[in-house]
DNA sequence: TTGTATGCGTTATCAA
DNA sequence: TTGATAACGCATACAA
């Protein structure tokens, strides 16, 4: 038992115009909730649309538009995104309702392969969208490339690498991680290490420079342990290695909250107690800081915030608007809770 | 200091003829790797191309192509599934795959609101897309009616619970229940209950059907805990309420992984001992399964096979090929860890 | 092998 | 208030 499905052919302006006994332009202006049409043309037409079941083309729409009234959301390293970053989720959300607010449809592409960088490249060029968001950008990215000789109004999360002068909205990852640092070092501790990760990113690189800054004088290398991932194994890894190289150890500043909790569990295991015998502190307020137990001390990341903001950019720019150079670093609180 | 992004406006076929010195039509023969065009033309053409910077529109194309080349991929309720399923992730990642390998851009595209709703429905209606792949579809849906009027090629993932007659793929959640519950049993469990989740929702209803039907006799409605949603703190309640009905109770169903890592907390809080006093399985082999302490026993869902199989059905379509009524079903091999 | 002409479904600019 | 008509950028049948 099969089905082939119906593909009825659509109804198109014209055949509203000739049921209504109208001309095309009329009905154009009905869809469009224009005035200059009388109340009984309108009804006639509403009538028409119902009946033979109109609905606009946006393809057409589009083409003599010269916009789609759409803005693209890029998703790169879906893997490591989707799979490990927490944030990602609130990002797209608070993205939508903004976009959705002004009445722009989102629409999320993923990249995954090279073939679908092309892919994506060219569905940008192509019109389809008004304007693009942009997470985790890399170096030398080639889609930032074809969005930056089009001209098209774009906005990224976190810093483009390379592309300084472009908009974007992020967080100060070294201050926020100097203050969680200075605040963990305030509860007396004394040989406070790291847990630093993915420091071919940005925000890696910046989250260990920020630590750095607050230890100052007393920042002691063979305290830091590095892994290449935000992930919970990692943290498991790099809290064994820092209890294997320092085991007086009291004090951890773990990249982001996945570490953390990896942390924890390579604490329990060593037989440490949390906070007593070491205080942990980790990095996103994410679903883990409060799952963990203790749950986590961490520094809020303002995730729908971000997608917001990024989305207020480009409108901006689609508004004609002029952005302001460089980026807007939204406010990261600090959550003080049970780690340490 | 500010910048105002440069618009430039496109450069079009037409352009490219006249630097080129050929008609429109070579050049669009060459834009599309058509053949019957000398190597001269194709190399004056190349050139040009680069020369004014073409690409090509897509409004314009998907126009008189009749078709955009491009699937959408809905999704619904991104509170809870984008917060707390962890699938989400990879069913998109197995449907991009899949539609990337047809050469289709997958466009994601996020419901969140009412307004999300129509405006969704105007884009799918409008030709942006050839066909559509749905997820978490509820009853009523006004999405699923669109589609359905529109005769747009559509896949499910789970089923449409008022549509049985539309191409869907998914999973059998209630013989998977019944498995996996009867491979508790047979560890010698005596009091065995189940934390239900999501009745209103088919997926949950299901896995409480198939619990009943490995319990025959021996079921005892005093041993299920019915919560909202598969989330971690609906698990934690659920089992609070456990213990406190049957203090006795010795085996748990837990809806989803999630579900079980919160009950997992709640039974050490307890006192009790995991598989020791009471044996724990979950559902989904999610990350919660590996990471809980004890790794939980639970069933595999498929996820990147999920979204695969509802690309493919969508494909199929697409191609104009008969489609199989009703769904397919996806296998859901059990995996034994160390929670029961 | 190449050029020309027509149409895809809209919106927008005029006259009427 | 309405109706013609010209774009929008491209693919394609047909003519050359």
């Amino acid at each position: 038992m099969v089905s082939v499905p119906a593909r009825r052919k659509r109804a198109t302006i014209h055949d509203v115009a000739v049921e209504a006994g109208v001309s095309r332009g009329t009905v154009s202006r009905v869809v469009n909730d224009e005035p200059y049409v009388s109340a009984s043309a309108r009804a006639a037409i509403e009538a028409a649309i119902e009946k033979v079941g109109y609905v606009p083309n946006n393809a057409a729409r589009s083409l003599v538009m010269q916009r789609s009234q759409a803005v693209g959301f890029i998703v790169h390293e879906p893997h490591s995104l989707f799979l490990e970053d927490p944030n990602i989720g609130e990002i797209l959300l608070g993205a939508n309702t903004a976009l959705s607010d002004a009445d722009y449809q989102m629409v999320c592409l993923i990249i995954d392969s090279e073939r679908d960088t092309a892919r994506v490249a060219r569905y940008l060029s192509g019109g389809f969208v008004d304007g693009v968001i942009i997470v985790s950008a890399r170096q030398h990215d080639p889609i930032t490339r074809v969005v930056e000789k089009l001209g098209l109004p774009t906005a990224f999360v976190g810093h483009p690498p390379d592309l300084r002068d472009l908009p974007f909205v992020g967080i100060d990852n070294r201050r926020s991680a100097r203050d969680l640092t200075e605040r963990l070092l305030a509860t007396g501790r004394q040989r406070v290490g790291m847990i630093a990760a993915a420091l071919d990113r940005d925000s890696g690189a910046d989250r260990l420079a920020g630590f750095t800054d607050a230890l100052g004088e007393r920042f002691d290398p063979a305290l830091v342990a590095s892994v290449p991932l935000y992930a919970y194994a990692a943290g498991v890894e790099g809290m064994r290695e820092l209890l294997h190289r320092s085991p007086d150890i009291d004090g951890v500043f773990a990249a982001s909250d996945a570490v953390a909790a990896g942390a924890l569990e390579a604490l329990r295991d060593a037989g440490r107690s949390v906070p007593g015998d070491v205080g942990v502190v980790g990095f996103d307020d994410s679903a883990w800081a409060r799952r963990t137990q203790p749950p986590l001390s961490t520094v809020h990341q303002p995730a729908s915030g971000l997608g917001a903001g990024a989305a207020e950019l480009v409108l901006q720019q689609l508004r004609g608007e002029a952005t302001p150079v460089g980026g807007l670093l939204l406010h990261t609180p600090i959550v003080w809770r049970a780690s340490a």
